[in-house]
RNA sequence: GGUGCUGUGGCGGAGUGGUUACGCAGCGGUCUGCAAAACCGCGUACACCGGUUCAAUUCCGGUCGGCACCUCCA
């Protein structure tokens, strides 16, 4: 299994270090606004990563963190936080924010089939180990205290730079502003905020004699420490994470526990809608509710991402999201055809699930793999169907509560009978009959065949 | 300015040093009471300019373009 690490820029050979434990650490959202489709397509992504890790005989021990706090709206320290924001928002306090948004999340994680993590972590229990961290961090002289808080000495660090290949002194003026003068370099970040007289901030914790606040980078750090141990063999984000977020995640760990984070990392692209990021101020977000109401189903747009490639930015347009839909509909409509074809019987396809995890394999080729699902389409059987929906969590309609019912086959049996007697009317009556239950009946030539309409 | 991605037929989108990607849409056909679907067939694409090569969309160099991140974001 090939894999393209961000922290070599190569494709590398994937191999964990213990292939019945893999360790993966998924970069979480931040819960305080509803998720769009772009949020959701870095987890549907991941999950394909962890089917193919499964297929491949590996099994992923993957923790997945949750941000309900500390995450302030500026990546330099500055500004406000985002919980506090919301809460203000929405007339709630931060904790029913974070709860409500992180339900919303996990619904949506649901109605995509996402595999669920081994560990769902929010930050807020981990406030202790994050505590510990900071410690370390200045027993170690990796990390000094100002009036503001405590920030992470990026100087101390030789590498930091390397991950993201920072080149610190040509940052584009104004992009960092130097927030507080009492930072040794402008790269410093915080690991831990001290709240100040006045300030009115609810998530809060006494930490070094006086009320405070994990910076955003430390959750991530404490998390890995305390349910995997680092080093870990996958860590995934999206790459807007590259320059800081993992960046600084690597300087704490390196400075609290001298080791490496990750070997391996993953980074997948951004999708834009109507080739415009995807931004509350431009207004163009898309919510999965949103994908529904249009008539279309999660899995619809998951197929679509599919199309694509995890490191490749892709667009999103209704249109497309249309001929994603039609190509799931051909698959689930012969997945119907094997069902009436007693299709059972028939011999499972040689090697195509092995030829669909060497696509896989293949730095998630899942683009790959769909044409050569196309390319036999019509000869697999039902079995071979079911890996398809396996392999990429799509839902086909195998579940036999979704087949047609006795009663639907009755209206077919009837209207061979009427299309005998040369009784148009009441062929097409009972025609329109199925369509109501979103069914067509098609008169091939080995007979009449039930096909889903949608 | 820094970092990275990218330019493939109407649209989307893989891939490859010489052979059909694939999907959607379109066209023709088979089938058919009608219809639809299905099936068969069709389009002969790889930004531009050089170079390497028997051969380049695929490698190398350059030109031009698009995009993202560095600023809340996956």
């Amino acid at each position: 299994m090939r894999l393209y690490n961000t922290s070599t820029k190569s494709l590398e050979e994937f191999k964990p270090k213990n292939p019945e434990e893999v360790k993966i650490y998924t970069c979480g959202p931040t819960v305080y606004s509803a998720p769009h489709i772009g949020n959701f397509s870095a987890y549907i992504y991941w999950d394909l990563l962890l089917r193919t890790l499964i297929a491949n005989g590996f099994a992923p021990k993957r923790v997945l963190n949750l941000t309900d706090v500390g995450h302030l709206t500026s990546d330099g320290d500055t500004g406000e936080d985002k919980l506090e924001k919301g809460a203000k928002r929405e007339g709630k306090t931060v904790w029913e924010i974070a709860d409500y948004y992180i339900d919303l999340f996990k619904s949506g994680f649901k109605k995509l089939n996402l595999l669920e993590p081994y560990k769902w972590a929010r930050a807020t229990d981990y406030i202790e180990q994050s505590e510990d961290l900071v410690k370390k961090l200045i027993e170690n002289g990796f990390a000094y205290e100002t009036s503001d808080g405590v920030y992470f000495d990026t100087s101390k660090f030789s590498a930091y730079s390397d991950f993201a290949h920072l080149d610190l002194n040509h940052q584009k003026a104004g992009a960092r502003v130097a927030f507080s003068s009492e930072k040794r370099n402008v790269s410093d970040f915080a690991v831990w905020k001290f709240i100040k007289e006045g300030e009115n901030h609810a998530m809060r914790w006494d930490f070094l004699g006086r009320p405070g606040y994990p910076g955003w980078h430390l959750e991530c750090s404490s998390i890995i420490h305390a349910e995997l141990g680092e080093p870990i063999d996958i860590h995934t984000g999206g790459i807007d994470h590259i320059p800081v977020h993992h960046t600084n995640e690597i300087a704490q760990t390196f400075g609290a526990f001298g080791s490496e984070l990750s070997k391996t990392w993953l980074h997948c692209n951004f999708i834009t809608i109507d080739s415009e990021k995807i931004s509350k101020s431009l207004g163009n977000i898309i919510t999965l509710e949103d994908i529904e109401k249009k008539g279309y189903s999660t899995h619809d747009f998951k197929l679509w991402l599919y199309q694509g490639h995890y490191r490749k930015e892709r667009n999103f347009t209704y249109e497309d999201l249309e001929s994603a839909r039609i190509r799931r509909l051909k698959w689930i409509n012969f997945v119907l055809k094997n069902r009436q074809n007693n299709a059972i019987d028939t011999p499972r396809t040689p090697n195509f699930k092995s030829t669909l995890l060497e696509n896989l394999n293949n730095d998630l080729n899942s683009a790959e793999a769909f044409a050569y699902i196309d390319q036999v389409a019509e000869t697999i059987n039902i079995e071979d169907w079911r890996d398809v929906s396996e392999l990429f969590g799509l839902d086909l309609r195998l579940d036999d509560s979704m087949a047609p019912s006795k009663e639907d086959y009755a209206l077919v049996e009837a209207r061979s009978k009427a299309r005998e007697e040369k009784n148009w009317p009441e062929a097409d009556r009972i025609r329109d009959e199925l369509a109501s239950k979103n069914l067509t009946v098609l008169d091939t030539a080995d007979g009449p065949l039930l096909q889903f309409l949608r």
